[in-house]
DNA sequence: TTAAACTTTTAATATTTTGTAAATAATAAA
DNA sequence: TTTATTATTTACAAAATATTAAAAGTTTAA
């Protein structure tokens, strides 16, 4: 599950954060400083932030600054005036979201999850730990090298797995049959570049509807191929 | 410079967005209903959507969802009621934020960039090198070999693509037929220039509103080509 | 070892793009 | 205005490229 960290000197609220969140099947730290948070949001292994902006040993905002530096992960701006989102926005800490005190519990763990959800999504973090691609109704999984269409498995040969798989993976990129050729067959193995032609029109029978309209791999007529997105 | 899609029915809300939104230096585009924003969020190249949730000939749940299936990019949604913010939530339709009716324009703004910013930043495409040429309105994005003419794909064949782009990434500069013969055909005899004239007509009547009056490929007469800025 | 599965090559066919040529239009120079 | 020069447009044939099917090799697994 996800990792979170609170970095918030009010002991009672901090707590209270917490134990929501671990209701939700969060893993929950609680730093009371900024110094000491700053220090366990760079090292630590966080999936996101909850920082109060008003703090003992460090400014707020500096220390969401100094997380962003290093950090990707979601930092959650908490503060009691309102007059400190614009500051935070103005400032361009790249603080994700802000909330001004007080807020529901429940409200806390929604947005909480809406930030680790599309964190996920855009990172890709989810789906790289189990080696799947998943693009417009096409579901590859790497490790078990397997492919889904609409959720349906086909079968495919280690080429055809191989090729679909670069050009899924790499869409909306125009690839020239050598490119694909030195990319999926061995850089110093000489061959006929025929045989990607060939290998494109096994896997369009698998995964395109209508073979002579393909919807996935597109022709660029005296370039090459690109799988559309 | 990033494209925003508006889908949004009521055209003094939509306009006045807009407006807001260009005074920032963003492209933006409206449609005024489900069916056909749906349309061309899928089909166009948007960097972010905002999204009415009340909408004619669609459901904006929907609309929402459909886009989110296909694309990563941020999602707004607008709505006049307050209590659709949890609706929305509790769905899960990947919406990245929601704003409630009325809302002022310049938070508006500041929230469509923060989310371009944090997009940018989690997908890295701020670092992946930018082949996209941009110039009055037409759009050529060399890795996919796409070209859009104000938003709208259109297809062009390797040479056209090739001529274009060459003359769009050298604006302003007059190019003799010779010399854009040797620079798209890269042969060092001289074959027949007359192909670049027709090449220019095809890719005028893909680009030019009226191609007896070209705004963008001029010609200089007894010189060669210009593309115009 | 053999049969099945997979890959590559080959060649015929289909499709798209490109170049050419000829007629027409526009411009500059005389 | 007339003429020579240059550009535009059209249509079509030729060239280039992609698709397809099937045969010939190659590898894999029983």
């Amino acid at each position: 599950m996800s990792r979170i960290l609170i970095i918030e000197d009010e002991e009672a609220i901090a707590d209270l954060e917490k134990d929501y969140l671990e209701l939700s099947e969060f893993e929950v730290e609680i730093e009371n400083a900024g110094d000491t948070g700053l220090a366990r949001a760079l090292e630590g292994d966080f999936d996101l932030v909850i920082l109060d902006l008003m703090l003992p040993g460090a400014d707020g905002f500096e220390v969401c600054k100094k997380i962003r530096e290093e950090k990707n992960i979601p930092i959650l701006m908490v503060s009691a005036k309102k007059d400190d989102i614009d500051k935070i926005r103005g400032l361009g800490l790249g603080a994700d979201d802000y909330m001004t005190k007080p807020f529901s519990p429940s409200e806390l763990v929604a947005r909480v999850k809406a930030h680790l959800t599309r964190y996920d999504r855009l990172t890709g973090t989810h789906n790289k730990e189990n080696d799947i691609v998943e693009i417009r109704g096409i579901r590859i999984d790497k490790t078990a090298r397997r492919v889904y269409i609409d959720g349906e498995e086909k079968n495919f040969t280690t080429k055809e797995f191989d090729l679909l798989t670069f050009l899924a993976e790499n869409p909306n990129h125009v690839y020239t049959k050598e490119e694909l050729f030195r990319e999926i067959w061995d850089m110093d193995s000489i061959g006929d570049i025929a045989t990607v032609t060939v290998h494109i029109k096994k896997i369009r029978e698998k995964i395109e509807f209508d073979t002579a309209k393909p919807q996935y791999i597109e022709t660029i007529w005296g370039v090459g191929y690109r799988f559309k997105v």
